[in-house]
DNA sequence: CAATAAATTAGAATAATTCTTAAATACATC
DNA sequence: GATGTATTTAAGAATTATTCTAATTTATTG
């Protein structure tokens, strides 16, 4: 992180998603897309900004996360009221939450298997399941 | 609804929850536990006690759902970032999230099976698992 | 290098929820 | 049933996450 080479890939991985590369969303998208796994939120996005010494704005932030995430750069992961997660890992998988952490962790893919879904609402299709095992 | 006998029954349900049966508890809870299945938020309550000509408070509406959730006689849903649901159906149950009307439907207890689950970390047990199907 | 479009930002606005505190109600004891 | 004490209720303030607004800055196009 930090060199030509990964920011160059950052800048594609954007432009490939019809993001125009700026500079904040390029800064945004070298935090997260890193090749790790992650589940941020806007809190702690701006703090690895801060630390990063990446000048931004909390709107920015909001603006940047919604806009990864609309692109599908990102999911949106709700598991409590207050707080929206951002997931970078796009693959199909589900989440242990600890509660008492305030903390998601990923379930590999294929582990949970749901099984028996019933006929939908006519007119209706599966946008995405979620399975949250609270822990 | 409204006649003695179950006034009585939602006090006694009240009571052997370990909470106190007053005016506002007794009223919401016999909005709430006419024996259907529910899932509401507390903008509902507030315009179901509205209809009712229950005199109540948001605050009161909100102290209320959050104590007969710790008591276990509602089950709090979380699908969505900004509002919480409550769940009067306390079977072992999963839902559907309509996402563009911001509505849940109970998925009947049974239906979904989810299998495969990994081993837990250590010191860590299931407190529930919730499978939301977005549609 | 203009002219134009888009992005960024600070701060205001909004929405859900919790907190504070005073008044009302419920409960226990006589 | 009256009285004293604990609990509940409720109005409004406070908090938190998020979105909106509008002005400035940055990027793109010609
Ligand atoms: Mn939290
Ligand atoms: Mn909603
Ligand atoms: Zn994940
Ligand atoms: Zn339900």
């Amino acid at each position: 992180m930090g060199n030509t080479e990964s920011n160059q890939n950052v800048k594609s991985y954007l432009q490939n998603s019809g993001i125009r590369p700026t500079k904040i969303r390029l800064s945004i998208a070298g935090l997260l897309f890193d090749g790790t796994d992650k589940h941020v939120t806007v809190d702690n996005v701006i703090e690895m900004a801060r630390l990063s010494k990446i000048k931004t704005s909390v709107a920015s932030v909001y603006n940047t996360l919604n806009q990864f995430a609309a692109a599908g750069l990102l999911r949106r992961v709700t598991v409590e009221q207050g707080k929206a997660f951002f997931d970078t890992n796009l693959s199909e998988h589900h989440h242990f939450f600890y509660e008492d952490e305030d903390r998601l962790e990923d379930i590999p893919m294929g582990a949970i298997q749901v099984e028996g879904l019933p006929d939908l609402p006519a007119g209706r299709s599966i946008k995405a399941i979620e399975v949250t095992v609270r822990i």
